[in-house]
DNA sequence: AGGCTAATGTCAGCGTCTGACAATTGACAA
DNA sequence: TTGTCAATTGTCAGACGCTGACATTAGCCT
């Protein structure tokens, strides 16, 4: 078994070393676990020592991969938003501001499976995204990073349009609106009973649509 | 003593019984002390136990007044954001919906004194602002809180204008955008040096005026 | 004055999270 | 191959947030 890796070894040279891909490994395993035991029988009455144990692992090894209990929730969002960012950062130079974040949030949907199918299947991914929108905690955290998430969208958008953050609002109103329409429609996604990824981004799409003739002084019935 | 109060229950007919004011002093002093330290040597850096401690009262009392320690943090945000929305529900019929939020908001920044400073001074409430927005978890819990506000102001505006909330998706659009710029403005004024009401008030309004030309298509240089 | 009930204190215990130290196991060179 | 070094993990103890259960205190009302 030792020469079969080392062979392995041999033949795969981006992997890296043995050790580093055992720590791929338990980190993937413990972010599997953890989202189907959160998905199953809800974050809150999942305890850590019920994730470590699946992993077979101690409860202080979870604690030295993940800064804490919500962190482990929110790996496959992570990959995705990731993932959400450099497609923005793949757009035109020459579309206007509110269309580059709009396409960028679209193929990011989109694609999303590539983005995080080696750690989780996408369907628990998106299962774990009703968990966070229903359990206060989570939520609060999840809004948390979107915030964070704004602010480098804030910069890239003005870097696009080669203005300062500090002095020109616009930048940072138009990612605030955007984020806006992007929490409405992720939450009316979990309320509704579709599942699947598309749904979530023709409600995306809509809603974008919307965002100036809400703006306008008299509304039309 | 015993008398003096006994007069004094007399003269006050709406101060109820003496049980009540006692919990009433109970509340107010532990969001007092829990302010205080909070801003003193920060939200993490503070247990509950010192809390309680500062009250005289068991860690167990604290527990029965607030759901968590959190809760006690948001205690003069609470008043403020009732103010807020009721300062809402009092404006004109007549006014578009934008301009009725942005009344609201100016005008609950304009007095809000009155809301809290029966609990504590306002000049605290300003700081535990800050503290607030500099504190990861906090921050977590006030997005989630905006959130909610987010949700009745919908509805509000959804009412106001004779719309039903489940089929226009402007009342959530624009109440998503308002609520940006609310954050946008607030943490703006956390980062800069200014502490007055005054300053956080004029932000505010310089921020809504945005809200139109950060949507435009091509933006002036 | 005395009984009723709400408020508080005490105690035990669960769950999250951390520091410290010891044991294990890959990595790498002699 | 073997031995050393460093990274990973396990174990243990403990702080802190939070809760249920039960005893105690203190306002209320006749």
């Amino acid at each position: 078994m030792t020469t079969d890796e080392a062979v392995a070894d041999m033949t795969t040279p981006p992997p890296a070393g043995l050790r580093e891909r055992k720590k791929q490994r338990t980190r993937s395993a413990l972010v599997r676990s953890a989202l189907e035991l959160f998905t199953r029988q809800g974050y809150e009455r999942t305890t850590v020592d019920e994730i470590a144990e699946a992993v077979e692992v101690s409860q202080r090894t979870f604690f030295r991969y993940f800064a804490n209990k919500e962190e482990v929730a929110f790996a496959s969002q992570e990959s995705a938003e990731c993932h959400f960012f450099a497609a923005l950062c793949g757009r035109p130079a020459d579309e206007a501001p509110l269309a580059a974040l709009r396409g960028a949030v679209l193929d990011a949907w989109g694609s999303i499976g590539e983005a995080i199918e080696q750690m989780v299947p996408p369907e628990l991914h998106m299962r774990m995204y009703r968990v966070i929108e229903s359990t206060p905690s989570l939520l609060a955290v999840h809004l948390r990073r979107i915030a964070e998430m704004e602010e480098r969208l804030t910069r890239e958008i003005a870097r696009r349009e080669g203005l300062d953050v500090d002095t020109d609002p616009r930048p940072r109103l138009l990612v605030a609106m955007f984020g806006g329409v992007i929490r409405v429609a992720g939450k009316l996604w979990t309320e509704g009973d579709e599942d699947s990824v598309v749904t979530l981004r023709d409600i995306t799409a809509f809603h974008l649509d919307y965002v100036g003739p809400a703006l306008a002084e008299k509304w039309d019935k």
